[in-house]
DNA sequence: TGAATGAGCGCCCTCTGCTGGATCATG
DNA sequence: ACATGATCCAGCAGAGGGCGCTCATTCA
């Protein structure tokens, strides 16, 4: 309910339900209630901002527009207070709008799916996964994007130098991307309240990145030790082989003569060179050359 | 009465961070 | 050859900043 205590400013205000706008603009037939309206609108057309910031190169068609920039960019004046969190906000609608991640209210609801963003432009942006528009293009490879910062990262990552790396806090792990570098920290650094057990020994770890470390560290490790001496191997066979140094057991007997041998290799090499029929020669002799090799493959 | 003020809507932008498929290295 | 897991990468949404413009109200 409008009151003042004025009549002129009544009458004034009586014009407002008034539909009548007598000020048209000649450039685009815009109709104005007031003269004013009419020249701010026409100084939109003509380019003229007689407002000029006193701090910046800016300038703007209306006082209101000057008083707004100021405050943005110059006095950091921020009205308009949330009761809810320390978040404020140089305009009123622009704290309407946070408001809305307190409530979760979405008023704006995709006619083609389930989404519904808290704001128009979020929802004009989401249409783009209908549409399949794509409006960024890269200027180096033509590759096409659906947001303009998805593009530039690719500008940054596939096309620039001195790209930036994110270093791990924990390990010597080098990542790309800052999101990246975040995955990593979960899936490798966070402690786990079910311990990882080492399928070697029997060390436990919460951490996926300590227990892959100490896994490792069993990569190379001879695990048979000989119980007689310091001999070590990686193969369980090959201790079993060696032990036989230790108790004197021969199981393998040459059928010829019956010299008895450690290894079936060993007995396998005696049969050939002192048995066999078949006994390949020291010397391989080349028919067209007759230069002598000590092995076949040489030759 | 014109100018100033402030509210309101709209548009576009950037920064941020998560997600899941692709790719690659390793066991 | 295959399975697994780490990293790369584009897609996508959340949050907020800044400006263009209009219009009702207040001030001088």
């Amino acid at each position: 309910m409008f009151t003042s205590s004025r009549i002129s400013s009544l009458n004034r205000h009586m014009k407002t339900h008034s539909t009548e706008k007598p000020h048209i603009c000649h450039l685009c037939l815009k109709a104005f209630r007031t003269v004013t309206l009419l020249r701010n609108h026409l100084n939109t057309h003509t380019g003229t901002r007689p407002y000029k910031c006193g701090d910046c190169d800016m300038a703007f068609v209306t006082s209101g527009e000057l008083v707004r920039h100021r405050r943005y960019k110059h006095t950091h004046e921020k009205p308009f207070k949330c009761s809810m969190c320390k978040y404020a906000s140089v305009e009123a609608s622009k704290l309407k709008r946070h408001i809305r991640s307190h409530t979760g209210e979405r008023p704006f609801q995709c006619c083609l799916c389930s989404y519904a963003s808290k704001d128009t432009y979020k929802l004009k942006r989401h249409m783009r996964t209908h549409s399949g528009e794509k409006p960024y293009e890269c200027h180096v490879c033509h590759a096409r994007f659906t947001q303009s910062g998805t593009m530039k990262i690719h500008i940054l990552q596939k096309h620039s130098e001195n790209v930036p790396k994110y270093q791990c806090p924990h390990c010597a792990a080098v990542i790309a991307r800052k999101s990246d570098l975040r995955v990593h920290l979960r899936n490798l650094h966070t402690y786990r309240d079910t311990g990882l057990n080492c399928r070697y020994c029997s060390a436990v770890f919460h951490e996926r990145y300590d227990f892959i470390q100490h896994q490792k560290t069993h990569k190379n490790e001879k695990k048979f030790k000989c119980e007689y001496c310091s001999y070590a191997c990686k193969q369980e066979r090959h201790m079993t082989v060696h032990i036989r140094t230790h108790t004197g057991e021969k199981p393998f007997v040459c059928h010829s003569c019956n010299k008895c041998f450690r290894q079936k290799q060993l007995l396998n090499v005696h049969v050939k060179k002192h048995h066999n029929t078949n006994f390949i020669p020291t010397v391989y002799e080349c028919p067209k050359c007759g230069r002598a090799f000590s092995r076949w493959v040489l030759y």
